[in-house]
DNA sequence: TTGAAAGCGCTACCAC
DNA sequence: GTGGTAGCGCTTTCAA
């Protein structure tokens, strides 16, 4: 493998003056550029640039901690991210964690040995906390996506979930909607709380909420619902003919388990139901034949986009007082809330 | 930030007795040990992986080179790289290119720079051949998988999906099916070549094959056929009462395309028509009250061990013959599938 | 416009 | 057991 030194005697020339025709700085001459590119294509060179990041401390990359990114939802968040990098001639790496926290240290400690300049840390595990706290201990460059660590002084990015909900459940009590139930998503999840809330608050607001009853599975407060408990739910409700006139799930996935379970007992939405979701998820589901669904939209493109802006500022400049990007959900109506 | 002289001059011993306990290498008494310990945590130091890296040569980690991976197909691929990599003690990072040619660059550039042991380069994009030239030329380990560049010898994981395509047609001819169609997938693609040539020589070697006939979309060669390309063939066919008796998709996608539009259209599955697709990809079809796909699953979690079972070694060993590791696909008896 | 040389932080060899 | 020190390949003063 050949060095800069190799080069540098194949040109006839200095170490240092190979180095400045690599960098494209002033100062060499035409002849001198012309021997120099020659050598290297002679030899084949190419830059160490674990030797070149070790003197300039910079490694013109960052790093994405995330759990998995093999669903459509996450499409737009990294496009996000890595049109934005490219901008800045930023390279982006994935370290997948897959909920393991041996990965996520894993990926954390590879990252922050200098690596890379900066690491962008996505979910709102409450697990995490360790994590940053370690981070702010060594003061490397981070920013939280869809994290909020109250109280914290950090830089982050977050939707404002609960102010999300809060109008989602507004809009359907001005379309007549009356009892209304949620059906939670993310235990163990700051998220999960925060969209919990929102609907509280807002039910709360109008004289609507009715405690146990207005929220799905609150009795089983460590399950995480999934589809086939969905499905229970809403068949044992038919059954005794105790349907709600909607349902607010707090993730679309969530929701469109409440479509299935429709589709299957012959239940019409929103004639006989109305369903909203949150998330603006990429499920497809006039593909499949469903309705559209009635959705808050996360503006993840754009969140993506800032917290990569946000870390690389903090990168160039440490001492920057932390911000929080708070970002409001988009409302995207769909068919599966109509009026009552 | 603290380095290792640091801590050296902290714990009153030298550096070199610092870096041999760092390393778990014997040699360093129990009093230094805690006199070095202490230092360090004192002084919160971190190694320097850059520099280690650097003196070593080596990384630990390997960086995988896809377009994408938000679909739950890429699921076991990623899991199987993990895993085998976290076995060996190694960090995967990825890079996503977004079918864009200067993002492949980049990515292969900034992991050829150094900064990985090797990589995986995922898919059969015939233009990638630029790019394995290169690795090739600057003889940096790397695997290929799901890409067959014939006559180049290099290391590569993949699924013969000729042969694949082929049990899957003798299938159906079993079965009774004679009059069968295949929807192509993967224009510009290698393995999209393998796969209609795949059903074209089992059809042939059963007298069955009936030229643009048993071909659809074959009088567009440019277009990649998408959804409604799909349900316009259906329904021109069912208009005509011309359906065939089976259709064979170069992809689960195209098969799930032919599903909806046979839903829509009225036309029962498999008892009127017969649907088999190529790929196990994890679309739910169930899920959303479709039958199950009959298909032929790629083995994505044991080709992506393979592959960097197959990285590692030649890490180890630059002189290792390439090896070109062939994986049969597995038939997953759905229901769409019967006889005649 | 050019070159010599001092590091960046670490490992590893060799001598004690 | 321990320490001195020569690099790894590059950038960057500082002088010439």
């Amino acid at each position: 493998m050949a060095t800069i030194v190799d080069v540098a005697r194949r040109a006839g020339v200095s170490q240092a003056l190979v180095s400045r025709y690599l960098n494209k700085r002033p100062g060499v001459s035409e002849k001198s550029r012309q021997k120099i590119q020659t050598a290297i294509d002679e030899c084949g060179y190419r830059r160490n640039e674990l030797a070149r990041s070790l003197v300039r401390t910079r490694t013109r990359a960052i790093g994405v901690v995330i759990d998995s990114l093999e669903t459509g939802f996450f499409e737009p968040l990294v496009n996000g991210i890595i049109e934005a990098a490219e901008r800045m001639n930023y390279t982006v790496l994935f370290c997948l964690t897959r909920g393991r926290m041996e990965l996520k240290d894993r990926a954390i400690s590879y990252f922050t040995h200098k690596m890379v300049d900066g690491v962008l840390v996505y979910g709102s595990d409450m697990m995490d906390r360790k994590i940053i706290d370690d981070l702010r201990a060594q003061s490397f460059p981070f920013v939280l996506i869809e994290n909020d660590e109250p109280g914290v002084p950090v830089d982050k990015a977050l939707v404002d979930s609960r102010d999300a909900i809060r109008r989602m459940t507004e809009m359907l009590i001005e379309r007549g909607y009356r009892d209304i139930r949620y059906i939670p998503w993310g235990r163990g999840l700051r998220a999960g709380l925060e969209r919990k809330q929102g609907f509280v608050e807002a039910m709360d607001a109008y004289g609507l909420f009715d405690g146990e009853r207005s929220l799905c599975f609150a009795g089983a407060p460590d399950l995480e619902p999934e589809s086939a408990d969905v499905f229970a739910l809403l068949r044992d409700m038919a059954a005794r003919s105790e349907l709600p006139e909607a349902f607010i799930c707090g993730a679309d996935i969530r929701a469109a388990d409440v479509l299935m379970a429709c589709s299957r007992l012959g239940i019409d939405v929103p004639g006989q139901l109305g369903v909203a979701g949150f998330d603006g998820d990429a499920l497809m589901l006039p593909y499949y034949g469903y309705p559209e669904l009635t959705t808050m939209c996360q503006p993840l493109y754009e969140m993506g986009e800032r917290a990569v802006e946000m870390l690389l500022a903090r990168i160039d400049e440490p001492d920057l007082p932390m911000r929080t990007a708070l970002f409001a959900a988009l409302l995207r109506p769909g068919e599966t809330i109509g009026h009552r």
